[in-house]
DNA sequence: ATTCTAACA
DNA sequence: TGTTAGTA
């Protein structure tokens, strides 16, 4: 882990400075904890201490979310991400060779916008869901 | 003053 | 998800 990763990681952030920071409640970042789609560390005191990766994590989860997407999808989407990420750690560049294609998360996503439109977000009707990825 | 867990008139 | 109670 180079210089610039570990700052990234580096928990410093109290829950406090997340909420404005990403403009969700103190309920909801614990609630997306709760349910493992990010994992802060913890002080002597047990209070959470977020990453500035915490931060922009909690963001790509609030668009998904926003789009509709269950948190079982966007575990899907972030694990996929991750494994992605740990295996071009391994075997580096290649744009269009990683592990997992761009285009096999462009599927899952798809899948999950679908569903979404099904049952979620009746305000918004499927066509426009799914037009908005095309 | 802040954050945490648990629970729901 | 919001909110509130009782803590640490």
């Amino acid at each position: 882990m180079n210089k610039k990763e570990i700052r990234r990681s580096m928990p410093i952030l109290p829950i406090s400075t997340v909420m404005q920071l990403t403009e969700l409640s103190a309920r909801q970042i614990r609630y997306y904890e709760e349910h493992q789609l990010i994992s802060p560390s913890r002080t002597e005191g047990n209070r959470r201490l977020y990453s500035l990766n915490d931060i922009d994590l909690l963001l790509e989860i609030k668009e998904f979310l926003e789009q509709g997407i269950n948190m079982a999808g966007i575990k899907k989407l972030l694990t996929m991400k991750a494994t992605n990420v740990e295996a071009e750690k391994v075997q580096p560049a290649e744009e269009s060779k990683t592990i997992i294609s761009d285009e096999q998360i462009r599927r899952v996503l798809r899948e999950e916008m679908l569903q979404a439109g099904r049952f979620q977000r009746p305000s918004m009707r499927q066509n426009e869901v799914t037009r908005f990825y095309h």
